[in-house]
DNA sequence: CTAGGGTTAG
């Protein structure tokens, strides 16, 4: 047996240091069902027409238009340079079709200083102009000049209509201020001059959903069906998305059926929601059911559909799918995007695979795909996972010469990667940089740089940053908490963390498997075993089941107390739930088995034949379990 | 000429 035992201690270590990357590691648990899924997929995809049949409707629209199309800013600032020269000028009418297209391409400074040039023209705002304004400033975070754009429509006599208010509405969605839009909603409906339409209705439905409350959504939903205006397409995607995203794929299958019924026909939003959501909670099965369902209903998936297959597959690891599914989409005629393309890198990262990840971001410019703040950010994730930092240093220099303004994902991804490889002054010095460039670090940034400093031992700096936190409205979540009680734990100040610990319910947080399993390892730590044992029983009862990192913890905390026996006892728990005993507790267990350590009385257990059985699993240690992901 | 829904990074 011992031979055995050492046999798998190896495999154990080996597999652990392949599978660096605590993502992506999901694709040891249903890697064949996946790999039926997209065989079929590819089968089914390849027995479809090529080519989903267009609709003439956008053929119709093309000879109304009596602008050149306006693809760049600078060709709309050049026609308007000359419009602004014409002697009589053009109607207002044509100055707004410009700013309507900039605002399209989401060039919302770009409408303002357009705009601004009309304004010494003294070309009069109409309703039209005024509302794309306030539709960039809302863009742009700046309610306060939207509010200042709608005291213009009272001055030059104009009456805001319900485009208007609409975008007032969707402006406090997009500052999160759901209240606010709520407020201006029932007050069009009170003022019963100018009722909310679809738009309207479709907006604050959003908003709802955003807050996480679907069952406001849904309520409005009904209210709608009361009233004149009938929920269409869009309202009811807007719940089955957010549905979705809740994980609630019953109740947005069932809102499905509910729209069907009442003639609703569903298309590609709606089932690309779908479709995310099912991928997502490895449902391949369903996932194909729906890709069938809806090529059955004429609706054919696009480039959001695509890509969400082609970032499942690269989750999965599956990166060789992934690639064959960007070459369909080409032979399609579908071009992948930026997006995809960003998928398909962060597939190569996951796997170490850094050239091929390098190669695409430079092939992608000549797809047609301008890599973003996104691109960059895979790419910086990938090379401090594998502890190159200074090839992610280069990216982030490249970024600002390419005018892409590094985000708070950027930045908290590069301070993670140096706190990993213990340079904390330099995370600390990404922490200042970025808040000089105003990007405000979140929950998420806090949290990895309390953790470079608990995990490097500087308690006092770490507390010091948590008041820091805690004085910003930052919603100081159980991570955070989970951190703190670790640092505690790791100066072995076991009574503060177990007070911390005790305290978190009063604080309405409720600890998760990280959380226990840290507070057991603690407790271990300063010998309450008998505690530790307790939580374990706990936690099961409050429905946070242990996880094989949470066994191996204990198992190995009641070695090192030289309570060997209730350790066995441990481990045939452990390996009745199918968890398996990771490199370092084996190393302890053949440790005890080597200095004979071992109670004769126990070997009967050890010999036991579920337990022996289950010794190759060893090697199936999932890293997953592991503490080093929040 | 103006407004709402689905895809990617820590």
């Amino acid at each position: 047996m011992l031979k055995m035992m050492i046999r798998t201690t190896t495999a154990a270590t080996s597999s652990s240091c392949y599978c660096w990357s605590s993502r992506g590691m999901n694709c040891l648990h249903s890697n064949s069902t996946f790999l039926v899924f997209v065989n079929n997929y590819f089968a089914f995809f390849h027995s479809q027409p090529s080519k989903p049949i267009k609709s003439t409707r956008t053929q119709l629209e093309q000879p109304k238009r009596d602008l050149p199309k306006i693809t760049n800013v600078e060709d709309a600032f050049n026609l308007f340079d000359r419009m602004l020269q014409m002697r009589p000028l053009p109607s207002v009418v044509r100055f707004t079709k410009i700013l309507g297209q900039v605002a399209k391409l989401k060039h919302y400074s770009a409408v303002i200083s357009l705009d601004n040039q009309m304004g010494v023209s003294r070309i009069r705002h109409d309703i039209y102009t005024l509302t794309i304004l306030i539709n960039c400033y809302c863009h742009l975070n700046q309610m306060g000049f939207s509010l200042s754009v709608l005291g213009k429509f009272f001055k030059l006599g104009l009456e805001p209509n319900v485009f208007t208010f609409a975008t007032l509405i969707n402006g406090f969605l997009l500052e999160n201020r759901v209240v606010q839009a709520a407020e201006l909603f029932n007050k069009m409906i009170n003022a019963g001059n100018c009722q909310p339409d679809a738009v309207t209705y479709g907006t604050l439905v959003k908003g709802f959903c955003m807050k996480g409350n679907n069952s406001a959504a849904i309520h409005l939903l009904r209210k709608m069906e009361e009233g004149a205006c009938k929920p269409g397409l869009v309202v009811y995607n807007t719940i089955i998305d957010s549905l979705c995203k809740d994980k609630l794929v019953d109740d947005a299958l069932n809102l499905l059926s509910e729209m069907m019924s009442k003639g609703i026909a569903p298309n590609v939003f709606t089932f690309t929601s779908l479709i995310h959501e099912v991928c997502k909670l490895g449902k391949w099965k369903e996932a194909k059911g729906l890709l069938n369902e809806m090529v059955s209903k004429n609706v054919f998936p696009d480039v959001y559909t695509f890509s969400v297959l082609v970032d499942t597959l690269c989750k999965e690891g599956m990166v060789g799918e992934a690639e064959g599914v960007v070459e369909m989409m080409i032979e399609r005629d579908i071009q992948p995007g930026t997006v995809t393309y960003n998928s398909l890198m962060d597939g190569y990262c996951l796997r170490g695979e850094m050239s091929k990840a390098r190669k695409v971001f430079k092939l992608m410019p000549s797809k047609g795909s301008m890599v973003n703040v996104f691109s960059y950010s895979i790419l910086i994730n990938g090379y401090c996972k594998r502890k190159m930092m200074d090839e992610a240093m280069m990216l982030l220099q490249e970024m600002s010469r390419k005018g892409l303004v590094p985000d708070t994902v950027t930045y908290s991804t590069l301070a993670d990667g140096f706190c990993k490889v213990g340079k904390l002054g330099d995370a600390q010095k990404l922490f200042s940089e970025m808040q000089a460039c105003g990007q405000l670090p979140d929950v998420q940034t806090y949290a990895v740089l309390l953790d470079g400093l608990c995990k490097n031992r500087q308690l006092s700096t770490a507390i010091q940053l948590f008041k820091e936190m805690e004085g910003k409205k930052l919603d100081v979540n159980i991570v955070i908490y989970t951190i703190l009680i670790e640092g505690l734990c790791i100066a072995e100040k076991i009574e503060s963390a177990r007070e911390l610990f005790f305290g978190l319910s009063s604080r309405g947080l409720q600890p998760n498997v990280r959380t226990y399993t840290i507070m057991i390892n603690g407790l271990c730590i300063g010998g309450r075993t008998s505690e530790a044992e307790k939580l374990l029983i706990e936690m099961e009862e409050k429905g946070c089941s242990p996880n094989g990192w949470t066994y191996n913890i204990i198992i190995r905390g009641f070695i090192n107390n030289n309570e060997s026996v209730r350790a066995m006892e441990l481990i045939q728990q452990m390996v009745e739930k199918g968890f398996s005993a990771d490199a370092s507790t084996t190393e302890l267990i053949i440790d005890l088995l080597c200095k004979d350590k071992v109670d004769p009385a126990l070997l009967p257990l050890m010999q036991k034949e579920n337990y022996e059985l289950n010794l190759p699993q060893l090697k199936l240690n999932r890293s997953s379990d592991h503490p080093n992901k929040h």
